[in-house]
DNA sequence: TATGAATGAGGTTTCATTCAT
DNA sequence: TATGAATGAAACCTCATTCAT
């Protein structure tokens, strides 16, 4: 299940239309729709966003400029489409978790949130280059889900920390995230060995915080 | 003391020229050098390192484009300079903590390490843009920097945490890097209030994450 | 027959594209190659390799420098197209040399080569600037055209002195080689009338060391 | 007596200051003028008139780009500057020759008049790359020499060939300064063994050239 | 629809030359 | 006089985007 390096996995199956993305007719134009994601999406991860061309991204899809363009108006909208994919898959990882939060331990918690999100992170490596695009990309998406990720992390906390109080929901939230970035992030680090260790490391701090956040003001109730 | 919004604090002092960048030998160059890297500096803010131009640096410095070009050679030149400029700041601010370290308690250990981070990149916003920089600025001073910060943080750990099994000192030193980067990104964040609760539930995780790993294996002793 | 006066000879039929040079696959793309070639080949005669800009020689071919740029990525491509183009056309020349060099004597033969020459010159006035432009220039192509000249001339040599040693066929091609380029220059010389006087008396130089080369060792047989 | 690669030998005994350049007042001055005047031979030599820059000229030197224009006003009265250093001695051997050339059989003039040239090359390189130099030195200096070269070479024509046609002295003249390039040219060459076979042969072609002169309409008297 | 050609503003960089100290 | 800073026109080249076939 493993997707070739550097290449997202991309729903091929029929999309919702993105905004500023015309839908393609026809069988053949979704072969090339997910064609040109995908290398749009070798590009920006390669050269990151700025540096990568339409014109690179229309050759490695073997298909024309014109041809890119007929499917993706902008470059932003391009960049835009494949957020929007990605983020579509997020959102079902983390309702997934959602679900099954009420049955885990801080730990086994701990656990779930740093593996879904360093998988999908090693799954999607494009999301990250894009989502964290500088000013150049100046697109409101990664914005909107950016919060609404962390709406899942507070109803994941709101389960696993039911005593929590309710302002406080939002920003453990805000820290749980942060978390997760931080897990993404250490899955670039070198050697293998360090690297695991690390995310180990990561794994027992989560878990501390979120074991805190559960067993706080519970004396009180 | 703050310094106004967009605008890093560059030292006007003698510098050590930065590998690439021609030493100014008069004092107006030294003015010149440090109106340059002041102007780079809120232009790599707003704009990021891809999109900020060289033609509006110089022009926001007050300089024609071959004064700029006189000092930096290159675009990445001058990235570099205030690379490297930021990171001998931060450098010092490490080894003062290094120094204070072993009279803190876990908690005041956590609210030092947050704050002088945080504080640091309300001071050089820069330093973050152009450190976190994508493929287009193909340094490798990023790099030694994250390795020398986690060298510091190495050193805080083995006084803190003096029982931490030598192996363990580095994957913890990433992890609480990490956290340090947490704390910075978070002050991107609006409203205040969210943001200040954000931050204190921030120092709560690492206190607890501090104070774990002072604990451990003491009772070996 | 003549060639407008700075417009070099470029062949309008369907190239075989120099290395570097992107193929046009258009008839509009054969028309604007054929124009830019042309202006560049004008262009560099005027000015020389470096004085010779690209912006100029778009505007010469009425086309826009992006347009320059679709087919030929550096100047240098460009160059080189022109210089590949025009050294095929002194090949065939070559070619028609050698076959008709048998029934010739030394006068007729020194006639015909520095005829071929200046007329060859005349023609494609960019050749000369090009392929003698300094470092500017860092081709290797000027050097593989003359070593295949000089082939050209060691066959002809064998044939016309065939009683010549092995071991000077080449050193008399290489002098041959230099009268021919000889005989070019003269081309720049005011007024005609010296001109001619100097063509003939190099016309006669040369036939005078055919003659010589020819008449070598022959008392040996 | 061989001089530093690269560099040509300049005179640095007063010189007779070129048009557009100011004369040194003192001794420090005409040490600072060969220094530049060295830099700025080896600068051509190696990069060409076009490539070579005032900048680097005078960071070789050892000098500042404000001591460089005080003494050249522009890069093309550098240039001219050697020019006429180089000129200079050039004509020094063209009139040594013309006095030794009564005494001289055809071959005696061929062989000296090549190694004349060859050696001169030799030692000034930068004169050939400044004299050949396209359309961006626009100086006629080149000009001026060639036909003073040619004048001497008319007066070592009229003394070896006596009997040849007034009219005829310029053309033969020409002839013979283009074998002169010729020399020059073959200097380049590699290998060794094969550049001097070719000026073997060099000097063949030109003393058959010479003796066929020398001879012409002497039947006549 | 698909393709490749066309466009041109704008980016980085160079460099001869001038100027102020 | 000597130095290094300042200048800015202009060079090469890129690339998102539009157009014509």
């Amino acid at each position: 299940m493993a997707a070739p390096p550097g290449v997202d996995q991309i729903r091929m199956s029929p999309r919702i239309p993105s905004p500023g993305m015309r839908a393609p007719q026809r069988r053949r134009g979704h072969e090339r729709v997910a064609a040109l994601l995908s290398a749009a999406s070798s590009c920006f991860v390669e050269k990151g966003y700025d540096a990568a061309t339409m014109t690179e991204i229309a050759a490695r899809a073997g298909a024309s400029i014109g041809s890119l363009y007929q499917f993706f108006p902008t470059k932003e909208a391009l960049a835009e489409a494949l957020i929007a994919d990605h983020a579509e898959a997020l959102y079902g990882h983390m309702e997934r978790l959602v679900v099954q939060t009420p049955g885990w331990s801080s730990d086994e918690l701990a656990a779930r949130l740093i593996r879904t999100f360093a998988d999908y992170r090693r799954r999607h490596p494009s999301f990250v280059v894009l989502v964290e695009a500088g000013g150049s990309l100046p697109s409101m998406l990664g914005r909107t889900i950016r919060h609404r990720i962390r709406d899942y992390l507070s109803q994941i906390l709101a389960i696993h920390a039911p005593a929590l109080a309710a302002g406080d929901l939002r920003p453990a939230a805000m820290v749980v995230q942060q978390l997760m970035k931080a897990a993404v992030a250490l899955h670039n680090e070198q050697p293998a060995s360090l690297r695991q260790a690390a995310q180990t490391q990561l794994r027992s701090a989560l878990a501390l915080y979120l074991k805190d956040l559960a067993e706080q003001r519970q004396p009180t109730a």
